[in-house]
DNA sequence: ATCGACCTCGGGGCTAGCACTGAAGTCACA
DNA sequence: TGTGACTTCAGTGCTAGCCCCGAGGTCGAT
């Protein structure tokens, strides 16, 4: 179908990894419909680092999450092929505003780099131009991205406040076991557990009033920032 | 650019509703490259009702959840199209396994309805030619959602085991209210709220035991549900 | 070498959130 | 005319989950 794009020497070519086809065979038709050369189309995290060690694109369009754990896949083998092949543009796409994952990506060098969430793209053209510039350099962070990461990021720093420990006391809490639960899978007293649900309570902002169930309000905010 | 396939009489006129506008291109590229004749692409609810009076498709492609709400109105919008264009196929994509929604939409008549999840479409074939059987009148129901429907249905069915104030009382949980503060705004007495509460556990078969702490599992099947 | 952050644990105490029981009013339905 | 589901409320009591306070250990940074 585009093999007569394929050697064609100008055209941009990009590696596709999303693992729904759906939305993957979407992108790789509207990059291709603007002139892109997509040399291959992938579904999963293994299949991507492969693919970009074969055809050496000039830029990778991944989904952030995908198989086979569908957490963060798709940043790990950015930042794989951020290392290996640091020629080649990355562009994430995120479903959601993860500032804390884009932070790991962009910290050390944004060039090459774009990071877009799926529902913000205006349109096919705001994409695609977003892609050539990563391509070839430049980068595309989405502005609430940015704004996020320069200003007041309270919601996504909330979790950030806590204490690897706090973090994982917290996380039993969000499957519903009791303090005693929690205190016998990390081998600790109930009363440690209890000092440690205490701290979170404070480090969330979560101030003692009859309103509020405070254990259920730490757990959404748990849920929330995913 | 496709201007062309609009006049080719052959071609099935199709209009695609999608919130995410790279979403969007995406199928309607997919689809204009077997030969539809993609009349209209619109994000919203009231644009899709309005493209269908327009245009009069032969199928409508459109996501669930769609602003202004993000709820249901790519939904909503299908059923008013079933009762106003009944000769109009309407294919609905969905991102999670809704089978209460799912219900509402095929359970008077199926002809001419499809229901796929976003991420279990194989390939862009498996989805064209869904397109294709919903425009012609056939069906196209994801196998995940006509198990559900046929088989046992624990998860999704939960929450209809409860009563319709239980499930009031179950909202102001998952809001991370006290008991007293869901008494104050339902104007109840802490007593009665604790009744509910209690009659909610035994209905979600939440036992007691030592190791859960029920309050905060009730608020997880509610968020699951949706 | 000192300071601060973190993790751990306990004493002592309070109460919201539970269990269990009983009961009275409304409403639909047979 | 009952019968059953739902809703409302209360007495009695238990305890997990919270409060405040102090304390000892580790560890890294200054």
């Amino acid at each position: 179908m585009s093999a007569s794009e394929s050697t064609r020497s100008g055209a941009i070519r990009v590696v596709v990894a999303e693992d729904s086809a759906l939305f993957r065979e979407g992108i790789a038709r509207i990059l291709e419909g603007v002139g892109f050369d997509v040399v291959a189309e992938v579904g999963d995290r293994d299949a991507l680092v492969a693919a970009v060690t074969t055809h050496e694109p000039d830029v990778v369009v991944t989904d952030i999450r995908m198989p086979p754990t569908g957490t963060t896949e798709g940043l790990d083998a950015a930042m794989t092929i951020r290392e290996t092949h640091p020629e080649t543009g990355v562009m994430v796409l995120s479903q959601y505003v993860e500032t804390r994952h884009a932070i790991r990506l962009i910290e050390n060098d944004a060039r090459g780099i774009g990071y877009l969430l799926k529902d913000r793209v205006a349109d096919g053209k705001e994409f695609t131009e977003a892609v050539r510039r990563v391509a070839t350099g430049g980068t595309a962070i989405d502005p609430e991205i940015v704004e996020r990461l320069l200003g007041r990021n309270r919601e996504e720093h909330e979790l950030d406040r806590l204490s690897q420990r706090e973090r994982e006391i917290l996380a039993g809490m969000a499957e519903g076991r009791s303090n005693q639960a929690i205190a016998d899978r990390l081998f600790l007293s109930a009363r440690t557990v209890e000092t440690h649900v205490g701290s979170i309570f404070t480090r969330l902002g979560l101030e003692p009033t009859p309103d509020d169930h405070r254990r259920v309000l730490a757990v959404l905010a748990y849920l929330r920032s995913g």
